[in-house]
DNA sequence: GTGGTCTAGACCACA
DNA sequence: GTGGTCTAGACCACA
């Protein structure tokens, strides 16, 4: 049995992925300006340098550019979007697959469990 | 943006999942008798009352039997193993239902990757 | 002669035993909060686990439930005092009954006693 | 709520107590010898000086005879068992009647529980 | 040796 | 402030 707990995840990077999934949703677009990391800060309850290194990252990984003394911008990419919601989607689906075949399901089997619940659902 | 950053399940919750997991897989059956609580908190490095809560909440769920000074047992149920993997399973489902239509994916794209995954994996 | 002694039973089933005996003479009443574990601990004088026990194992049996940074509440169920009254008065019945018929009384001797001892002090 | 938990009886009275029921049972009759305190102490797995202070109870309380080198007697007393088959009745009921009416039960009500628990197995 | 109970005390989550 | 989790460690009950 693994011997390792799951830790939640660091502030910081669920607040990338949150500020990912609002831009996936159109909740944000390209070339708009985030928040300034103090409002931020204040409405996630979070400590301002939370919010620092969560823009850093972003910045690093191309997501948005910070302006000095300006404020911080979803960059103007027009595959960005897309992109990320490709990357989100992919990972999603592989851990969903990975823990149907750790709990021993084939990939049939997988498809069947999921059109079941959808269709369960659509009804 | 949500303001509720996830948490880690508890440990007890999370060594549960682990055996129900093992129990799946086929690597605990039945009538097995799992480690002692002292032994398995060694060998997951937790607290033995941390493993007496997992164990007596399994007892509680009717998943095992203890016996006091004889030890700890999976439940000799021929349907309880099945019942398990597919509560696991539609859990599973679920979430990752929920987590690609908060994405923005409609049921038949999540069909499509979920497809797509497979297929590649499967070359 | 028997060779096993009577033992005490768990303190923390001893504080359900008086909870539920005070619920059925109407000191609790289903929906009412009960005193916060802390503060039953003190009253009571055992460590707060030892409460947490309790109440967590009377909100397993369905008869209280506890709220998160709430308090620990009565179930609002109209059947259950009636309930736990009817099961604790049968215990105590079939009790009465095993002990009198160990000292080698029979049925119409035990009631004989029960209306000797209860004419007697209604005198 | 009390705030007194209950501790399990002495030993020696238990043992005083189980020889009082072998009595009433007629399992030992006035005039026997019981077993020698090194015997009981051993059958009943207790230390012997616990099965010393037992005997001495009894003698104090005219139950047994002791006779030095000779061993302990049940008084020869033609009473003496059925005082001592009332005794226990009378606390047994009165615990009994105690504990109804601690749950809130009228005397009548008592008795028809009685009467339904007996009749119940009588069938 | 195995499970069960209890204490003392820390720290977290929720409001 | 209220419940929930976890650790460290003692001691008991059963076999």
């Amino acid at each position: 049995m693994q011997k390792n707990f799951q830790k939640s995840r660091a502030i910081y990077e669920q607040i990338i992925e949150g500020i990912k999934k609002m831009l996936i949703r159109g909740e944000f677009k390209p070339g708009d300006k985030l928040p300034s990391q103090r409002e931020m800060a204040q409405k996630l309850e979070v400590n301002p340098n939370t919010i620092q290194r969560a823009y850093r990252e972003m910045e690093v990984m191309g997501l948005t550019e910070s302006r000095r003394g300006i404020g911080t911008y979803i960059k103007e990419d027009g595959n960005l979007v897309k992109g990320i919601k490709e990357e989100m989607a992919e990972r999603s689906v592989k851990n969903f697959k990975r823990e149907m075949e750790s709990l021993g399901f084939s990939p049939p089997e997988i498809k069947d469990w999921l059109k079941r619940i959808i269709d369960l659902e659509k009804t």
